[in-house]
DNA sequence: GTTTTTCTGTTGCAAAAGCAACAAACATTT
DNA sequence: AAATGTTTGTTGCTTTTGCAACAGAAAAAC
């Protein structure tokens, strides 16, 4: 997340309460949305952590995305007419902003800042969503756990410009998120430190190469 | 593909010689880019198709996404500090539209219709890309290869809204597209075949099933 | 229209990943 | 502080995937 403009400065101005957005707060675990054809739902993530998860007919659950404050998500971004179900799930207590896309470029009654501001800096929030979209797909694309779990880390390890870093997923979600087995990709954590590229402590990573 | 305005028209404008933009012929295979940080490249492709490849270390080739008419791409969408070279290939003659991401909001002297429908449109195009990157991250974290084909196929089913359709792709690039390895997936093609989930004629594939 | 290159289809074998199951460590709730 | 639920760590076994290699078909280049 590198934007241009002070998000929170920016949520303030909702407080001049702008009559065509929602702002709604969700407990751990709490459901915040469905995506829903046709609906073209827009939401702002305030604060808090949340997942957007699929589960498929076998029961196997994927998260397809990982919201953190100041992420962009809703059923604008997808093409929901595939068979399954998409949820976005509360990871912990979320504050959430929620309109319709269709009314983004409508101005309120009021002409009110906040939802001047909304029009302006949407192709940023849309923009930094293609760039994690892409970072996705990066991993994704890789062909072995291993590769997926180092290319993992070092994007950990570039964000936080440190070799030492902390996972923000627990190590069972980490594996749903790089689409992989929860023991094999265990099995590959312990060969890694055995084989001297990461220290582990918990959910505390050292990289040890390069 | 779901635009709401004219690409075409759109493009037209573009005769009155935006002095920002760029108009670019690439020949099959040349290579129409490579992504370069800071550089904050976007270009729009107006007509060919074209992939964004990445070569790793081992030399595998990944088919990071695919280009049609219309389509964006660029450095603007990607983070570009991971190691590995981003290439964008030509796969067909290509006409592309090339300018730098950070002078898009600044007017051109001629203040020209091209570069004002430009920002207009932009949101769009932008979405468009989301929409389509949430696809194929749908694709990717499907567990094996033969829910990709079938992800893939019922996709392709819904966008011709035909039980029957061809595929873009030669099979080798759908294999590195999928990111699976070619001989398993033409092995899971097989079995797909003699279970009776699909029939399959060159590029030509019909599903049998629902 | 012949040559060269790329793509398709196949296979045996090796390696990697998935599944199932369980115990121990941690968290959370009551 | 007991009880319940969740996460971590591990392993044996099975299935899937990847690798390497090759021949024939198709496409592209000359």
């Amino acid at each position: 997340m590198n934007l241009s403009f002070d998000v929170d400065e920016f949520i303030k101005e909702f407080e001049n309460n702008c009559n065509k957005v929602q702002k709604k707060t969700f407990e751990k675990n709490q459901v915040i949305t469905s995506y829903i054809q046709k609906r073209n739902q827009f939401c702002l993530l305030i604060t808090g952590n949340a997942d957007l998860v699929r589960y498929d007919l076998n029961g196997n659950r994927t998260i397809i995305d990982h919201f953190t404050k100041n992420d962009v998500f809703g059923e604008v971004f997808y093409d929901v007419s595939t068979n399954n179900e998409l949820l976005v799930e509360a990871k912990s207590k979320c504050e959430v902003l929620i309109y319709s896309y269709l009314q983004i470029h409508y101005k309120c009654k009021q002409n009110c800042k906040f939802h001047q501001k909304l029009s302006e800096y949407l192709p940023e929030l849309i923009l930094d969503k293609v760039t994690s979209l892409n970072m996705r797909v990066e991993l994704l694309t890789k062909r072995s756990t291993r590769d997926k779990l180092l290319g993992y880390f070092n994007l950990l390890s570039t964000k936080t410009l440190s070799k030492t870093f902390k996972l923000p997923f627990s190590l069972t979600d980490l594996a749903d998120y790089l689409s992989v087995d929860r023991s094999a990709m265990m099995r590959e954590l312990k060969l890694l430190k055995e084989e001297n590229f990461i220290k582990k402590n918990g959910k505390e990573i050292t990289l040890l190469y390069k």
